[in-house]
DNA sequence: CCCCAGGTTCTGG
DNA sequence: CCAGAACATGGG
């Protein structure tokens, strides 16, 4: 199937870290499950040409939903475009998007993410998928329920490479399979409300309550600060000063507002890749 | 043996 | 409220 895309950055989008599960395939392409579809993707200039193996394939409004494509980004473009510092980000990246990713995935892998590296969280996901999960292809699973981890002893997951974040996903995935409305509450709920109901889970701070809202449920205010995003906002916005993660979070808001979880993903992007120069900050 | 990785929690001031 | 240390694990 083929999907006429318009600013997509499928690239951009699969490795700037917001999702876990996906892999490269080929020169240009990639394979991933979305629900329990495995799919494999590249993207032709304007074409997105998607290939489900046996042709248990998605809908396109499946595929359109995920990737955000159905979303107006001329206002995101005129905000990095309007600022210099931002202005790098958007030759570079345009096209990138914010994926609509399964909340309680999104819930369960920024649990993992913390104080941890990508390359790491790939493994994880991929060990508690193969382990837990469902075999959608051959040698490939879907990520697992909560129903599924919460039926295991803190020592799998510790053997599967969790580390002291073991007892943080296993109590998670315990209260959410035991309570399947709360994560609904979560999506009805405005951002603030949301986020404090994201930050009762253990392991949950400030900053991966936002990547959950941001990345799960879509609380486009969120605007999750990280060491790259530290690094970056000190030396773009406050002269490398040290200033607190809560005065950035709450500057990025009034400056960015809905958009705010926007720029911070071409932000992020563009610090982790180099884009950005983000050194330059004194401790 | 050090530091770092999309931090959070706990502790003592 | 703020600074420091501990926390598993793997890589550089």
């Amino acid at each position: 199937m083929r999907i006429k895309v318009d600013n997509f950055n499928l690239e951009a989008t699969l490795e700037s870290g917001q999702v876990f599960g996906f892999r490269r395939n080929g020169e240009d392409g990639f394979f991933g499950v979305i629900g329990k579809t495995p799919v494999n993707l590249c993207q032709r200039g304007s074409a997105l040409v998607i290939s489900s193996p046996p042709d248990g394939g998605r809908e396109i409004s499946d595929i359109i939903r995920y990737f955000d494509l159905d979303r107006d980004l001329t206002p995101v473009y005129k905000i990095l475009q309007e600022d210099p510092r931002l202005a790098k980000c958007y030759d570079v990246f345009k096209g990138l998007r914010l994926i609509r990713q399964d909340p309680w995935e999104a819930l369960a892998c920024f649990i993992l993410s913390s104080n941890n590296n990508v390359k790491r969280i790939q493994g994880i996901w991929r060990n508690l998928s193969k382990n837990l999960g469902e075999r959608v292809t051959d040698g490939d699973f879907s990520f697992p329920q909560a129903r599924q981890i919460a039926g295991v002893h803190e020592r799998t997951l510790r053997e599967l490479g969790l580390g002291y974040r073991a007892p943080f996903l296993l109590h998670t995935a315990c209260f959410v399979a035991a309570n399947p409305s709360y994560l609904e509450a979560v999506h009805e709920a405005p951002y603030e409300g949301a986020k404090s109901r994201v930050l009762a889970f253990p392991g949950i701070g400030e900053k991966v309550a936002d990547c959950v809202l941001l990345y799960g449920f879509q609380k486009y205010e969120a605007f999750p600060v990280d060491v790259w995003i530290l690094r970056a906002m000190r030396k773009l916005y406050f002269r490398s000063r040290k200033v607190s993660e809560g005065k950035i979070h709450a500057f990025a808001q009034k400056r960015w507002g809905a958009h705010a979880g926007y720029v911070q993903q071409y932000l992020f992007h563009g610090a982790r890749t180099g884009i950005i120069s983000a050194q330059g900050e004194e401790k």
